[in-house]
RNA sequence: GCGGGCGUGGCGGAACUGGUAGACGCGCGGGACUCAAAAUCCCGUUCCCCCUAAAGGAGUGUCGGUUCGAUUCCGACCGCCCGCACCA
């Protein structure tokens, strides 16, 4: 919505721990911030508010960006660019024609879901029952002209290139890879029987993955949107009805449930490609997209479940032509389910007794030396479920697409020194419909190539395309250029965090973009985002009143009465019912706002919540206690800086640069610092934050009890203020990715020059991790029994006869003899008996 | 329907490549401080048996397998979640 939620909170965090670990680290960091922060034109925002949503956009920036530096996530590294800005939009503009002039830009006329009351097109799911999302009128079909990019051409490189992509997690490229979609097949020419074809139109090609049940083959089916319904559909008024029928319910309930298939049979005959006196039924039928492959296909229904279902509308029957191993082909028969597994071929002429793969192989060979007119009557296809990119948007937000449309010249591309194409400010949004295309002068222009009056483009580009690229623009956001050298330096993207929800759209096109400004010339690589994380959702109860009204966790006040968690009006005291936990939602209102956390607790304290309370993939459940138990550990902290200096006293250690001796207890402070640095650095290395905020609260706890124990004369001893002055500053050291701001407070107060953000990431003594003696559990049959500690390099047989003297072994031997001992070295002892 | 993932205390969760299950926190119980409360600190907290402790038994969805040893590997089942969905 513009402004940010707790969502974002979560996400920049992340990204910040990681940038604040690796600037110490000595690494430079770029770490921008995610687009959406940064004025995605915010529609649904804009319109709810009946303001120019440019206007509002902007306005947020500035709001947004105080509310994220109060929040720690400072910019002071960062770079700040909004997507919608002007020069943001001449460089996208910049690539748009330069991917125009690369061939890498389709305009295509396709059948839209048109609301004729918004005057907009509707996406499939604005649909709801055939009428529009908003207007609640009956959606038309329209024919629309629009832009283009043509993602499909890089179906292949897209697939190919996620198995290198081993940074990615599995379930985002095995989305990508089913949406990408290859399927290997055949496309095959079916020629029609004159007598029943209409003139001219000799023959209907399909494309099958399943050459090999060719003899299954019971029909032929067009989809309603193939050149031949339409064609047909002229002259025949009961097939131009089931057509409309078909888009009615193809909005409609194909999006609710399946709906049921059926067929009209257009009387024409198609001749079988291995038998010229086997011909078969033609129909348009629903379930056929014209979308993918050649929009026709040949029905086998013994080996398809979809054609299955379809011939017992239509009374036809099915042959089955795959035998299951162990099957009797005899007595096999189809009932209603269609056998999709693998088997021998039967009932298939020359194909009988083959394996489903051989027989593909045989059918595309014959098929492909079969010659009609001059052309093999099949040839093999490898065809993608992926589409093309459909960038145009009949609104006011968005970058405008600089083209211009000539009566005599065409489209012509605007020039460059004519870029950006602005956003006129003077439209209005009280009427529905493209408040670009109804401004009264904007569209006219005159022709760059002959003069001549022109229109201007009015469609505007998805904002998926503002996105697809601002990373790449955020390594120098001053260019003149779309990218500098800058862009070489920077990218890829080492570390992107996002949410799930972007899995297939967001990360594909930027995959997309990324190839297309390479063959473009603006940057030399393939892959946007070497390493890729997806982080979980923010989410919380929900609250009802009786009414049904939902309540916002603000109003609600919790009571917990023998262990019974309610709700109840905090004003009214209304007793109210607690809901499912969902995600952080406007509608269901169960929303908190960061800024009253901020001001209540402190931007660290929800960073730490944040960060500790689940692994960073899953949900986090946001609730009052956790974040409690976050400010206490703040203010645990800061204690323990105020008691660290009253022990070492004013003006902390003076070791003079003599060699220290280390007491034992000075050593066991030393090493529960190193050791928990040692683990943070591996924590966040994984982005395992949760642990890694454990591993803090675990050493701070160590330094807390190890100063309690001390009295005042030891606490002074040389050696122990030394440690401890050490143990605190790797203690604040590990802590300032997480909390920044407490860090730096503590920093100073334990007399550090400088800021602890420009200080150098402390050093693991690795001689501290390891303890000269070490203690084994020791198992009797794998179960434990007793604890031994030896000497690390104590030999195996020592260690044995240690064991075995140890009285709770002895126990649990019962006087039975030894039958073998284990010992792996360092971890455990397994005697068995 | 197809594909993928996950099941650990009252709760969020931890456990390196098979090696002490329950780190750290929340909640809860008890105590200290206080006239009192808040805050803070200390102790306890998987379950069973037991006045308590020691000792013992069970235990990572269920059942089985591999192993000296399984939350981890394998098989079957049960439950939950997510993605895609007429893709020929």
């Amino acid at each position: 919505s513009g402004r940010i939620h707790m969502g974002h909170v979560r996400n920049y965090a992340m990204g910040d721990v990681v940038a604040r670990y690796k600037r110490a680290k000595g690494f430079n960091v770029l770490h921008p911030m995610g687009w959406d922060a940064f004025g995605l034109p915010a529609e649904n925002a804009a319109m709810e508010r009946k303001v120019h949503p440019k206007e509002w956009t902007y306005a947020n920036i500035a709001a947004m960006r105080a509310q994220l530096q109060s929040m720690g996530l400072s910019l002071d590294w960062s770079r700040e660019l909004a997507t919608c800005d002007p020069d943001y939009y001449k460089q996208q503009q910049r690539l748009f024609l330069d991917f125009l002039a690369a061939g890498l830009v389709d305009r295509k006329t396709a059948k839209v879901n048109w609301d004729p009351v918004d005057q907009t097109v509707l996406a499939n799911e604005q649909v709801v029952d055939g009428l529009g999302w908003r207007s609640g009128a009956p959606v038309e079909q329209r024919e629309l002209t629009q832009w283009f990019f043509k993602v499909s051409t890089y179906a292949p490189q897209l697939l190919a290139a996620l198995d290198r992509l081993d940074r990615w997690p599995d379930k985002v490229r095995l989305m990508q890879r089913n949406w990408i979609g290859r399927s290997e097949g055949l496309a095959i020419r079916f020629a029609l029987d004159r007598a029943t074809a209409p003139e001219g139109v000799g023959e209907i090609e399909i494309y099958t993955t399943r050459a090999d049940t060719l003899f299954g083959a019971k029909f032929l089916a067009v989809s309603p949107d193939h050149p031949l319904a339409t064609r047909l559909a002229k002259s025949d008024p009961a097939l131009m009805a089931f057509i409309d029928e078909c888009h009615r319910m193809g909005t409609a309930e194909g999006t609710i449930e399946r709906a049921e298939k059926k067929g009209y049979d257009t009387g024409i005959r198609a001749l079988h490609p291995f038998d010229d006196g086997w011909t078969l039924p033609v129909f348009v039928a629903n379930f056929v997209l014209m979308d993918y492959g050649t929009g026709a296909i040949f029905g086998c229904p013994a080996h398809d479940q979809r054609d299955l279902d379809f011939v017992h509308s239509v009374g036809l029957d099915a042959t089955p032509v795959v035998c299951p191993p162990g099957i009797d082909p005899a007595s096999f028969v189809i009932g209603d389910t269609a056998f999709l597994d693998d088997g021998i071929i039967i009932n298939s002429r020359f194909l009988d007794g083959m394996t489903v793969p051989q027989a593909k192989e045989d059918v595309a060979r014959r098929l492909e030396a079969q010659m009609r007119d001059g052309r093999p009557v099949s040839v093999r296809k490898v065809n993608f479920r992926l589409r093309d990119w459909g960038i145009s948007r009949q609104r006011y937000w968005g970058c405008p697409i600089p083209v211009i449309h000539c009566g005599e010249c065409g489209i012509v591309p605007v020039p460059l020194c004519e870029l950006p194409v602005r956003l006129p400010d003077d439209v209005t949004f009280d009427r529905p419909g493209n408040p670009l295309d109804r401004h009264p002068t904007w569209k006219h222009v005159p022709c760059p190539k002959c003069g001549k009056p022109a229109r201007r483009e009015t469609d505007t580009m998805d904002t998926f395309v503002d996105s697809s690229w601002y990373f790449v623009r955020f390594t120098d956001p001053w260019s003149d250029e779309p990218t500098s050298q800058a862009a070489a330096k920077w990218m890829p993207v080492d570390q992107y965090i996002g949410g799930i929800e972007h899995a297939i759209l967001h990360l594909l096109y930027s995959r997309f973009f990324m190839r297309a400004m390479r063959k473009t010339g603006h940057i030399a690589i393939e892959e946007p985002f070497s390493g890729l994380f997806t982080q979980g959702m923010v989410v919380h109860e929900t609250y009802r009143a009786k009414d049904g009204s939902w309540l916002s966790p603000a109003e609600v006040a919790i009571t917990s009465e023998g262990g019974i968690r309610r709700a109840v009006h905090a004003r009214t005291r209304e007793p109210l019912s607690i809901g499912s936990i969902e995600k952080m939602s406007k509608s269901k209102r169960n929303t908190v706002d960061p800024d009253d956390i901020i001001e209540t607790y402190g931007a660290d304290t929800i960073r730490l919540f944040m960060l500790s309370d689940s692994p960073p993939e899953r949900d986090v459940i946001w609730n009052e206690e956790g974040v409690q138990g976050a400010a206490r550990f703040v203010q645990r902290l800061w204690r323990l800086v105020g008691d660290t200096k009253s022990i070492m006293g004013n003006g902390g250690p003076s070791p003079n640069g003599e060699e220290l001796v280390y007491s034992p207890a000075a050593l066991a402070i030393r090493k529960a610092a190193h050791r928990a640095l040692a683990q943070v650095e591996i924590d966040i290395e994984h982005l395992r934050f949760n642990v890694c905020i454990a591993h803090i609260r675990e050493l701070a706890n160590t330094l807390q009890d190890a100063m309690s124990e001390l009295d005042e004369g030891a606490a002074r001893a040389p050696d122990v203020v030394a440690a401890l002055s050490e143990a605190m500053r790797i203690l604040i050291a590990v802590t300032a990715p997480m909390a920044p701001h407490l860090a730096e407070e503590c920093w100073q107060a334990l007399g550090a020059p400088d800021l602890v953000a420009r200080a150098a990431w402390p050093q693991v003594e690795r001689s501290l991790l390891t303890d000269a003696t070490v203690t084994l559990p020791v198992q009797v049959n794998g179960k434990k029994r007793a604890d031994i500690t030896v000497p690390r390099e104590a030999d195996g047989a020592a260690i044995e006869a240690a064991v075995l003297s140890l009285d709770a072994v002895k126990r649990a031997m019962e006087g039975r003899a030894l039958r073998k001992f284990i010992l792996v070295p360092g971890r455990i002892v397994n005697v068995v008996i």
